[in-house]
DNA sequence: CGTGAGGATTGGAACGTTCCAATTCCGAGC
DNA sequence: GCTCGGAATTGGAACGTTCCAATCCTCACG
């Protein structure tokens, strides 16, 4: 075997291995290993020999190597639905953050909101057998989350999944959130309150709920114009609004409101003395937009979603736990009191 | 050996392999991933009870193993400086649809603009041995990016990396697009323009020193204030722009643009009447908000980059590329003449 | 009925680690 | 000088793949 190793330690261009560094240390392989994993049972001289060898040939351990003897990789999957709304890297934040204290690093996906591209990307990453996933919002079926579940502990962020077996949840309640943007537009007497949808997916969905069941509860009457969770979504809804003589709007959420701030402009409109604007999640851009949202906690969102991961990869199977997050509105300069000449 | 598969595939609760498939398709192992890999040599028979026995068991390939084995993983390491900045997204975007076109596939991940998360990350991905890197912005030192790009073909998006060797590069002209921003407000009859500075970093200290060459160009005096590329960073330098009396803000980027507006408003000062205000980059969402901005074509450097790297990949010893894309100033409704008052 | 061609199938080595069990080394105690 | 104990070190198996070389099978052809 030892003549085969000095072949191979003469071979140029490949990559120092385990193997090099030992061989340049005069030392075997295991010992090497010890030695760059801190064992304490190596003598000083051979650890000193061992870290120059590696640190002389540039050595860089190889992790698809050891993640397949170990088998394991401390490693927590992460999908996120779409990198160009901001509010999912402040969730993200919250996951790394929670996923580092317990020692464990993130493998990064993106589906850009589109089902398949989506779960070729989770597959990949259930192919690299990370220990646990998180999804900071999917578009996949009960059946395939299911079954992604039944693989590895799953949690998943932004939407209650509690009808799932062993898929933990993270979310707030998007029924009652919207609720409290409509309460706060009729505080400030508005009646003629319409909904920017945020399309067909359920959070969309449930918050188109909220809103209606408050006007309702109100006595007001629903108007629903369609839209979706981007910029381009709210610009086009908002417009649907404006001809529809709305004084105030309910947008599905704040990537779609600044849409809809656009649309309004377009139109003539000054907000809020013309109208005015409620978006959807707490993004911090907002703030410097002075736009009044109902926010959420999100990257408090993500360590939880972390923390559930970590705790279900301890006790594989426990129930579904779900939690749910506060939810409150922040009014800010683009909602004001119904101008009495609409009345 | 067949004693000890046995025992083993009666093992629970391990995930299927390759050695469970065969076995439970009454083929060897061999034949199994031959017939998963799709090669035509295997007969039509033996293909579908492999995999009709990997579907059944809920076979994963093992990513890891096959990685090592193969000695390539047909992935490219995509490092992004802040996932809070929607323009990195953008450039994402660009640097997935080059990757995937050339059958590749990313792994993400992020520094959060702290230099050491950054090396570790960075270091992460080469232990998973990706084949190629692409830095969407970096905090890195000029010698640790060497050490990177001996290792492995690296390209870095936003900032031209000529000088060190086996680096390739895309970025926009920093110098001219601030000349850019300046020319523009100049031609609007302002003189008291001032610039929001983006730190210390060399993307910010190009676009300082592009400013500043532009105003002696024009003849005025040239007023930076400290700023930082984050909402943030500003607010609080536009606050000190406005004491200043500037008529005119080129800011450092546009999420820095942003939190100016907000500083502007608390001023109450309005925009673009009383205060003309550019930003930098060209992110989408700056067309909703109507704010003029240097724009950069975010989408396409980042296929770029993904070009280079494969390129490199293709032929490593190649000389660097430096490639330039074109800069160009969008005038939207935050620029205006300067008031005639303030003359 | 034997031979050979060629398709189908298989065993086994290899990838770079980790870690167990076994071996070597060294000095203290007799 | 011998034994013993513990520390230091080592060989080798294992992880789950891929793929080469070798074997097996089937059937057409002489």
């Amino acid at each position: 075997m030892s003549l085969k190793w000095d072949e191979m330690t003469r071979t140029a261009g490949r990559r120092p291995t385990l193997h090099d560094v030992a061989a340049r240390a005069g030392v075997s392989k295991s010992l090497a290993s010890l030695a760059l994993q801190g064992s304490p049972k190596v003598a000083e001289a051979s650890r000193a020999a061992i870290l120059t060898a590696a640190d002389e040939l540039g050595y860089r351990p190889n992790r698809t190597a050891s993640n397949l003897v170990l088998q394991r990789t401390h490693t927590i999957g992460v999908h996120i639905l779409d990198l160009h709304n901001p509010v999912f890297a402040e969730i993200l934040d919250g996951v790394q953050e929670g996923v580092r204290a317990h020692d464990y690093s993130t493998l990064l996906v993106t589906g850009n909101a589109d089902p398949a591209v989506e779960r070729t990307e989770i597959a990949r990453l259930l192919e690299s057998r990370v220990e646990g996933l998180v999804l900071i919002g999917h578009r996949l079926s009960d059946d395939d989350l299911a079954d992604i579940a039944r693989e590895v502990p799953t949690a998943v962020v932004t939407w209650r999944t509690d009808s799932i077996p062993g898929v933990d949840s993270v979310a707030g309640d998007d029924l009652s959130g919207a609720q409290l943007a409509v309460d706060h537009l009729v505080s400030l007497g508005h009646t003629r309150i319409a909904h920017v949808s945020g399309g067909t997916n359920r959070i969309a969905r449930a918050r188109e709920a909220g809103y209606e069941t408050a006007m309702l509860a109100h006595g007001l009457t629903p108007v629903v114009v369609e839209g979706a969770f981007t910029e381009q979504g709210g610009n086009v809804g908002a417009g649907a609004a404006v001809e529809a003589g709305s004084t105030a709007l309910v947008v599905a959420n704040d990537l779609a409101a600044i849409g809809a701030l656009a649309a309004l402009r377009a139109h003539g409109l000054t907000v809020p003395d013309d109208i005015s604007v409620v978006g959807y999640d707490g993004m911090r851009i907002l703030d410097s937009l002075d736009v009044s949202t109902v926010a959420q906690p999100l990257t408090q969102m993500g360590q939880i979603a972390a923390d559930l991961v970590m705790e279900r990869i301890a006790e594989p199977r426990r129930g579904s736990v779900h939690r749910q997050v506060e939810t409150r509105l922040i009014a800010r300069g683009s909602t004001a009191r119904m101008p009495s000449r609409l009345r």
